[in-house]
RNA sequence: GCCGAAGUGGCGAAAUGGCAGACGCACAGCACUCAAAAUGCUGCGAGAGCAAUCUCAUGUGGGUUCAACUCCCACCUUCGGCACCA
């Protein structure tokens, strides 16, 4: 016997199966002839789908393998069921770090792509996966792209894509829009100027328009429940009501979305001064800045200063809470600013959580009632008791002062946003609790403020105590509560634990507030209140409405939102998070949109015979300095003809996001050459929809969302023949560097698996990938247990030594035709529970266990004198998927004639799985003492009570027990039917 | 901050509410060898004991149960996503 060579033997292998065409994918019409003519052929179809691989530079990375291989095993089981299998691969290639690179370099992007998808093909070769690669597509490639354009112009002319204007994040100095990405700390990343907002027309998807049908056809997929979740999350579906809120003096109504019942029991107003500077600096640079400017204005004009008003009748309190990621603002505003955002970006874009259940439910816990709090700040507005609120806006030098009365925020709170408060002081705040820390210790320098600004102000008269609530990052919440007494607090030195906590948030009492700003030199601004000031809310009990009194509010939220229906003040309305999709990039390499823009006709789409609108090359890949894509420059490939009017015209230069090849890809898969159509529909018929996807947890928002919602456009326009794209959708755990980091270039610390194919080989890789811990969890690469794997092959190998090669040719896998051939009921056994588990941790993705199995099997062999042809045959053919160049090899040695990728999967049976004798645990009090094992065929007719019976006395005569368990001592015997007996003594 | 997931030996990890630590790595001893490597055999959570055996142990604190890694509540820590990275 040869020793084990992987490099020959997989070279071999894949030469073989290409050449074979072994994993070819067939095509409907193929598949109907090569029935009639072999009657073989399935008619069941099975598309496996891993996500594409984007080419980067880096070259393959593990954690490709660890995907490619899991559907690799599924598509290689599948095949061997019987069914048609499609597992694909191809090329995400336009995108951020290629145009990067290409400006670095001046390197061609398309040149780049060209040499990284050689590479990433020949690495992905060289592991041997069952692609079936005559259907390789590429995004990039014009071929395929045109169909991209294609279909954004269905969408365009659905109405579902529009243009609007936006803010974009640019860097003055490189003059170049970034992407998020490319924003570290508000800097530009590369040379670390200040970033700018700039306003800029975008294309838009309205996916919002798909909320709904997104969110409700999730209950009829088989994703997993985390996905579900996440999906969910993201869309953000709620019910409650709009609210209209008439400003009476400017005559202005503001219609805004609440989830209700806590906001018809507040009420209060939140407003802010519109001659306050912070007016200014919020607004500006924002796509909001004309209205509330003009809105300004007009209060001055009308000179209507401390005197705006709400309908009261509608006592609501309403806090606008603008989305940082959107505005780039990251603050609450005052309501009549945010409703302002409200109407430029429509009703998903405020959100009014701070009102939620769970925010009031925190509230309640950890908050001190206003009247436990010694020095509650007690103002008269309008006649009216109330309490102050400031909310100090540090880095701007501001101060937004909110009054409040009894409402269900009666705990006093003022939130300091912009601090990172290094633990500076920290006390206990629940009633009659001890403080369990104090002490003093320095701001954070970049707020400016030391502990001694603090010391002074609030030394000798006031002893602060903060409660560090939240450990998070620097974010404003705003009703988060509060935290502290005034009252003769004692301060201690910070411990070396409470050192270690960074980044914390903490409040400041209204007073504290109120005293370091007058020291600071600051103004507290004008402040107002409105509304009647009743408790509403006492321990989540309501006090007001009388209809709802003393009912808990949680339980009559559908009450109350049918009483305020009923007065009119609302109606009811279904409020989605999920925002419309940015469909623009000011960048080269992408799609081109396929319009004109034409003085006469306006926006005129490319005619669908002019496609694809190709990417010209260019010299210089960085965007222009007004902001346009590099593409603007080029004189030639913009200026055009009109098609409608055949004037002058200019070619739109933006250019698609990566989310757009990769939103249909799987589609093209299915038909990848077709020159007239994104793909035939009876191809399209056969296979989709997916029926297994496997892809990244990074993946399991946006990507899986942008296709879906792609999917179901072309399901409406009647495109595709389902409804969702993916029957299944399962995820796998990212593979971290050896510190638990995530891999990248910067850090260096990226695998490259050509060193660990050409000393190991592909199997053993693969092998260890699968059995380096569970599939769907993070796991930080470590190599050393390569040599595991590579062991165990090595096992199998030198397995087949004692093969009895001697017994007349036989089907493995055809179990019933094992007869012939020395067998023993041991070794059947083992081989047949190795099928079982391996077949369904296949099927669950547990390829650890699934791996593990296989090396018992294989251990246990090693012990036995001799192998029968079929038992080594078996565990060949279950190894095949995870190992398929070396189960090949041994097939073959074994006089195989066929490829041992087209035996059939083996069946187990169950008679050859039973053990032949019982073994117990007997317990006392729930610990086990003994076990004892007998035959089963001592209890084989017995009923479940004889059987009791006998277990039970059996095991009160075992030495161990019967000294410690007599009759009279016995309170309960529990016995779980062939399992476990337990004695529960007193 | 919001949403999601995870925490078990020196390490990666197994365990339908029913024998905690399968399988693998590392380590130690032995065999083979002039020697080393490779390979094979044995041991391998902590503590006590000559031993049989006993006690403790699945992030922390409570709870449910005859029985909890598993279920419930609260907390701590780590990781992922958050809309222009893909």
């Amino acid at each position: 016997m040869q020793t084990y060579d992987h490099k020959k033997i997989e070279k071999k292998w894949q030469k073989v199966w290409e050449k074979k065409k072994l994993f070819k994918a067939l095509d409907p019409k193929k598949t109907a002839a090569k029935k009639t003519a072999k009657a073989t052929l399935p008619a069941k179809k099975f598309y496996a789908l891993i996500e594409f691989p984007y080419p980067s530079g880096d070259g393959l990375h593990v954690g490709h393998i660890r995907s490619n291989t899991a559907m690799d095993i599924i598509s290689h089981k599948r095949r061997r069921e019987g069914y048609d299998v499609l597992y694909p691969i191809g090329w995400d290639a336009f995108g951020l770090p290629t145009e990067n690179y290409a400006i670095k370099t001046g390197i061609q992007p398309a040149i780049v792509t060209k040499t990284n998808t050689d590479n990433f093909r020949r690495q992905l070769k060289s592991l041997g996966f069952s692609f079936d690669w005559d259907r390789e597509i590429n995004t990039t490639d014009p071929k395929y792209y045109k169909w991209t354009q294609w279909i954004f112009l269905r969408l365009l002319d659905a109405g579902l894509a529009y243009k609007k204007r936006m803010t974009i994040n640019w860097c003055p100095k490189d003059l170049i829009g970034l992407a998020n990405e490319e924003v570290i700390d508000g800097k530009c990343e590369r040379c670390g100027t200040a970033v700018e907002k700039r306003e800029k027309e975008q294309w838009m998807l309205a996916i919002t328009k798909y909320a709904d049908r997104l969110h409700k056809d999730l209950d009829a997929v088989d994703y997993l429940e985390q996905i579900k979740t996440q999906q969910r999350n993201w869309i953000g579906r709620s019910e409650g009501v709009n609210f209209k809120c008439k400003i009476k003096d400017l005559g202005i109504t503001v219609e805004m979305y609440n989830s209700v019942p806590q906001t018809y029991c507040a009420e209060t107003f939140t407003v802010i001064a519109p001659e306050h500077p912070l007016v200014e600096k919020l607004v500006k640079g924002t796509s909001y800045e004309k209205p509330v400017l003009e809105l300004v204005a007009k209060i001055k004009q009308k000179k209507l200063e401390n005197k705006f008003d709400i309908d009261t009748d509608l006592e609501g309190i309403f806090t606008g809470r603008y989305i940082e990621n959107y505005a780039g603002l990251g603050r609450d505003l005052p309501i009549w600013v945010a409703s302002y955002a409200l109407a430029d970006y429509g009703s998903g874009m405020v959100n009014c959580s701070a009102h939620d259940e769970r925010d009031y439910k925190f509230a309640k816990k950890y908050s001190i009632p206003l009247h436990e709090v010694a020095e509650p700040l007690a103002v008269t507005v309008g006649g009216d008791d109330a309490f102050r609120h400031d909310m100090p806006i540090v880095e701007r030098n501001a101060v937004v002062c909110i009054v409040k009365h009894w409402a269900e925020d009666k705990y006093l709170c003022v939130s300091l946003k912009g601090v990172k408060w290094q633990g500076f002081v920290v006390g206990g705040i629940e009633k009659g609790e001890e403080p369990s820390v104090a002490g003093v210790r320095e701001i954070a320098e970049e707020t400016g403020y030391t502990s001694a600004h603090f010391e002074k102000i609030l030394g000798g008269t006031i002893h602060a105590k903060f409660y560090q609530v939240a450990k998070g990052q620097n974010r404003f919440a705003h009703f988060t509560p509060a935290l502290f007494k005034l009252k003769n607090g004692d301060r201690r030195e910070i411990t070396e634990e409470e050192k270690n906590v960074h980044e914390s948030m903490s409040w400041l009492t209204a007073a504290e507030v109120d005293a370091f700003l007058t020291h600071e030199g600051m103004k507290l601004v004008w402040d107002r209140v409105v509304g009647r000031s009743k408790p509403a809310v006492k321990n989540g009990i309501l006090i007001e409405p009388k209809e709802f009194k003393g009912r808990e509010w949680s339980e009559v939220r559908n009450d109350i939102i049918e009483h305020l229906v009923h007065k009119g003040i609302a109606t009811r309305a279904v409020n989605y998070k999920l925002r419309d999709w940015v469909f623009s990039r000011q960048r080269y390499w992408g799609e081109p949109i396929p319009v004109v823009h034409c003085d006469k006709c306006g926006i005129v789409p490319v005619p669908v015979k002019d496609l694809p609108v190709k990417l010209p090359k260019v010299k210089n890949y960085k965007p222009t300095e007004t902001g346009e894509s590099p593409l603007a420059a080029i004189d030639s490939w913009v200026n055009t003809k009109c098609p409608k009017c055949k004037g002058k015209a200019k070619r739109e230069t933006d250019t698609m996001p990566n989310w757009a090849g990769s939103s249909w890809y799987y589609l093209r898969y299915t038909d990848a050459k077709n020159k007239k159509e994104f793909a035939a529909a009876d191809k399209l018929k056969f296979w989709t929809p997916v029926d297994w996807y496997n892809g990244g947890m990074e993946h399991t928002t946006l990507h899986l969302l942008y296709s879906r919602f792609w999917h179901k456009f072309l399901f409406d326009q009647k495109l595709v023949p389902t409804n969702e794209p993916y029957a299944k959708r399962t995820s796998h755990g990212l593979i971290l560097a050896k510190g638990g980091e995530k891999m990248s270039k910067s850090k260096g610390n990226v695998v490259n698996p050509d060193g660990i194919v050409e000393a190991v080989g592909a199997d053993a890789l693969r092998l260890y990938e699968m059995f380096m811990g569970p599939f769907d969890q993070a796991i930080a690469w470590d190599e050393n247990g390569i040599v595991g794997t590579r062991r165990f092959i090595e096992r199998v190998w030198k397995l087949r030594e004692k093969v009895a090669l001697d017994t007349k040719k036989s089907k493995a896998g055809v179990l019933q035709e094992v007869a012939g051939n020395t067998t023993s009921a041991e070794a059947d056994k083992l081989v047949h529970r190795t099928i079982k588990k391996v077949s369904e941790d296949i099927e669950t993705m547990h390829f650890n266990t699934a791996v593990s199995a296989l090396m018992i099997a294989v251990n246990e062999m090693e012990k036995m004198p001799t192998i029968s042809q079929d038992h080594y045959g078996i565990i060949l053919t279950i190894l095949a998927p995870f190992a398929p160049h070396v189960a090949d090899e041994l097939w073959a040695s074994m006089g195989n004639k066929k490829s041992i990728h087209t035996e059939p999967w083996p069946v187990f049976d169950p008679a050859k799985i039973a053990d032949a004798n019982i073994t117990i645990p007997v317990q006392i009090n729930g610990k086990t003492r003994t076990r004892f094992e007998f035959p089963a065929t001592d209890i084989a007719g017995m009923t479940d009570a004889q059987a009791e019976a006998y277990v039970k006395e059996k095991a009160l005569n075992l030495d161990g027990i019967k000294d410690k368990v007599y009759s009279n001592n016995i309170k309960k015997v529990i016995y779980v039917k062939g399992r476990l007996i337990n004695f529960v003594i007193g």
